[in-house]
DNA sequence: CTGAAAGCGCTAACAC
DNA sequence: GTGTTAGCGCTTTCAG
């Protein structure tokens, strides 16, 4: 592995020469710029990128924090993200399995500190969003946060409209018919909580009792199954018995459990019940039948993450609360009720 | 954002002390070492990996190159790997969307050099191994290829057993009485060219004239779509006159599809076809009817990759081909021919 | 056991 | 235009 020194030497110039051709920011006369370009082909020289973040004190990279790959949601929020940075000459650190407050908290204090210029957090923990541990780090590095928690944090947030999106979703279900509601989440994540509030609203506006089923940690493909076992197992003679005729899914792999789950008990969807889901990812599309769902445009959120995290590492101090709007795709798992 | 010198002078010891206490690597009275764990507290002080890195040679990262982490595959690969790496302290740097030979290249020259200790590419480039380029590479940096053409190339390879997984497949889908069979691959991936090749003998074996569907790019979430589209738009007229009974897909996503579109032509499957897949990724489960599949314990994939490019990275020069076995997975897409 | 000092490879003043 | 040099923050001999 060949360096700046040695690239000096093959070409008989000093290494701040080499340095100048190599980042093209200060005058080198035509001939020693072919000297020096020879030398460089020659010897296969490339710049060590930690040498000069080193001194650069900047990377190049920037950091997402996701929960869980699996879950396309994220996969496809990635997607945004990567084609940005790209762009514009950053890659993308992507550090995944971020659960927890706790594996949050230390993965942006130990793994951040001088190896990214700045970090997205996709679903950011609540609770170190309120104790005021994420605005801390802030000020040490540039963060923008994607959804999650964001009443009275003075950071930079990408969000989807979230409380439109499960508004929207509850209307169009009541001007479908559906009387009786159910409502499915996961455990923790400030996202179910927006969605949760939002039913219970309309629960009261329309006059339905709430309908409330939990699952497990939403975040990861395997939820599907744990909404399926879950609603089979605990909540299908409940679902039957109140007369419930739709469904509303904090994310489209809870809807698709829940497909399955009814399909299982002979439940035709949407003959007997029509299933909701929320995100648009691609399997929701896919599925059988296709699902309805409000779509996140997570390909947006996560290109406007990577345009405001720059902006934040070129310079900009502001704080700025980004919405990306949300939008209802009727396909072929909620009908009216007849 | 403190340094070791700040540190030294608040612990009033020389840095070298602090750089002892903070690795453990050289022996430092109790009394110093309180001093100093003290004066790293109060100032918070984090070592600066890039500087480590910059000494060290070594950054304790080790890239993942994949063509797509939509494609659930490559996710639980990669769930594999990340286990396995932070347990033993290295971190993971995520590549995705490495998809053609030319970008493959270029990110193993540009991203890698002194960023990463060591690379695993999941479904490397053919062209590239063939022309000794990743070979080459893999001279200046330890790298583990997952799956991939590795006839005659003398690298390190974790590879589950295609070969075996495709013919118990196709026996399996024999013993069930299926007498022509269809195989569905997507393009460039030398795992396909595998499994076609299987084909081709066994349908020479069962003395079936051989059935080709050719969809787009198989490794992201769309072969889905176009695995549907594809084979209600060319294929399935020719499917029923000549008489298919079964298909092989290369992988769930392209069996997922096809089941999607049997059933939008009013097939069903396995009632008229069989539908066999490869991985078992989760969402073949899910399905409904849920996929019988061919498994290649994508986890333990993952997992194997991680702790051979780690033993080379800690200095082993062995060169070693890892075999994965691949298991039938039975579910309900495949039935007997009645 | 501890400190001084020589780099790791590179960038960016600062001279000329 | 080009060379010299002082660091960036850290690790690791080498003395003592």
């Amino acid at each position: 592995m060949s360096n700046i020194g040695d690239v000096a030497r093959e070409a008989k110039v000093s290494i701040a020469t080499v340095s100048r051709v190599v980042n093209g920011n200060y005058p080198v006369s035509d001939e020693t710029r072919k000297k020096v370009e020879c030398a460089i082909d020659k010897l296969n020289y490339k710049t060590n990128p930690i040498a000069r973040g080193l001194v650069k004190k900047n990377m190049n990279v920037i950091a997402v924090m996701v929960p869980g790959i699996s879950n396309m949601y994220f996969a496809r929020v990635l997607e945004g993200i990567e084609c940005y940075a790209k762009k514009t000459g950053y890659d993308v650190f992507i550090v995944n399995g971020i659960k927890s407050d706790s594996k949050e908290k230390e993965t942006l204090e130990k793994l951040m500190e001088g190896f990214a210029d700045g970090v997205i957090i996709a679903d950011p923990k609540t609770q170190n969003l309120k104790n005021g541990f994420t605005m801390k780090m802030s000020k040490k590095i540039p963060i923008v946060l994607i959804n999650g928690y964001s009443k009275g944090i003075d950071m930079n947030f990408i969000m989807s409209d979230e409380d439109k999106g499960t508004e929207i979703a509850m209307e169009y279900l009541h001007d479908l018919g559906h009387k009786s509601i159910a409502f499915i989440r996961g455990k923790e994540s400030y996202s179910y909580d927006i969605k949760e509030h939002i039913y219970m609203k309309y629960a009261k506006r329309y006059g339905f009792e709430p309908f409330l089923i939990e699952t497990e940690d939403g975040n990861t493909i395997d939820v599907v199954k744990n909404t399926e076992n879950i609603i089979k197992n605990s909540y299908i003679a409940d679902i039957i018995s109140k007369k419930i005729t739709a469904v509303f899914a904090c994310n489209d792999l809870m809807a698709f459990g829940a497909i399955n789950a009814m399909r299982d008990v002979r439940l035709s969807v949407p003959g007997d019940i029509s299933v909701i889901g929320f995100d648009n990812i691609s399997l929701s599309e896919m599925s059988n039948p296709s699902i309805t769902t409000v779509d996140q445009h997570m390909y947006r959120l996560g290109e406007s993450g990577a345009k405001r995290v720059i902006e934040l590492i070129e310079g900009d101090t502001n704080v700025k609360k980004t919405v990306i709007n949300t939008e209802l795709i009727k396909r072929q798992s909620c009908k009216e009720v007849v």
